[in-house]
DNA sequence: GGTAGACCTGGACGC
DNA sequence: GCGTCCAGGTCTACC
């Protein structure tokens, strides 16, 4: 089955998919025949489907191969129009970046929206994957957190001893819930999944959301300021200031820029001849661009570009 | 509040 | 093929 979901203008699909590196990270993967996407999705009922999503005039076009209930057609639409930013409004970055050559054409790209999971919980883990590492093992720790926990789009009739058993998977697999992971323990992720000390972080955030301690998901439509969000963030073990960052961006708060190594070459080339910056040059540069920094500083074109 | 060192892995490099 | 070095953010202990 298939339907149409709209999205507030301007919009371009290939501009969500391409707003940074998620598409690249289990199991999301780009449809070279749309431009669009695919990825595996675990429902609240259980079933497991492959979504299709790709762009028709006035938004997107979803189709499962499934029949589903009204319910889960409804929970699918949620989470799509949650993970491309459907209702997203950019006009007042846009009116400001009207102003900046260095921002000329975002409006006309529909670049701002970021491409994001369907709950924070997986965008919180991806973030942590992202920490201290290449981007070459973020993607082996992603695929290998899905690959051994995650739920197979074709399942076989489970034995009881399945259920319990872990299997590594390559077959198309939906992204861990917190219940999956939180059923792993440290020596797992460390040694099988090959998270290395990130391997507590992982477990205890999956651990804290499992048991309800922390409700992660209830921050994606808080109405907490922007600071006492980052704060929230913070405090979970694993997230620094530029996850946090990186976190806020996803979650459509602008004010602080995640930088990293890369935004500190950036910034050093762009406005101090190559000479090395700290963090606070890079806040510097984009601070007058108030709520909106943070998306200044993604969309900018820098000059260098090695 | 600021800073040094440890954390873990994969890739680059030299032998 | 093997060993060494380095890059990549965050945490903890210490000052």
């Amino acid at each position: 089955m298939e339907w149409m979901l709209a999205a507030r203008p301007p919009f371009s699909l290939g501009a969500v998919v391409g707003s940074h590196g998620w598409v690249q990270l289990a199991p999301f993967v780009r449809d070279e025949a749309t431009g669009g996407l695919r990825r595996v999705e675990r429902l609240a009922s259980g079933q497991v489907v492959e979504l299709r999503i790709w762009e028709v005039p006035g938004g997107v076009q979803v189709e499962v191969v499934e029949t589903l209930t009204e319910a889960e057609q409804a929970e699918l639409s949620d989470k799509v129009s949650w993970m491309l930013g459907l209702v997203q409004d950019f006009s007042a970055f846009y009116a400001l970046a009207r102003q900046e050559p260095k921002l000329a054409g975002v409006m006309e790209n529909a670049q701002g929206r970021l491409l994001r999971s369907p709950t924070l919980f997986e965008d919180v883990v991806k973030t942590i994957l992202t920490t201290n590492t290449a981007w070459s093992g973020t993607k082996r720790m992603v695929g290998s957190l899905v690959a051994w926990f995650g739920s197979p789009l074709v399942a076989s009739a489970p034995t009881a001893q399945d259920e319990s058993a872990l299997r590594y998977s390559e077959a198309p697999q939906a992204f861990p819930t917190p219940e999956q992971v939180a059923a792993a323990d440290e020596a797992m992720l460390r040694g099988e999944v090959r998270l290395g000390y990130r391997a507590p972080y992982v477990l205890e955030l999956a651990r804290s959301v499992a048991s309800g301690a922390l409700d992660l998901e209830a921050l994606r439509h808080t109405d907490l300021p922007t600071a006492e969000l980052r704060k929230r963030l913070l405090a979970l073990k694993g997230v620094g200031a530029y996850a946090a960052a990186n976190l806020l961006m996803i979650l459509g708060r602008y004010d602080f820029l995640p930088v990293d190594s890369w935004a500190l070459k950036m910034v050093s080339h762009e406005w101090h001849s190559g000479e090395p910056v700290g963090a606070a040059e890079v806040e510097a540069a984009f601070d007058h661009w108030g709520e909106w920094k943070g998306l200044a500083y993604w969309f900018w074109d820098w000059s260098y570009k090695g």
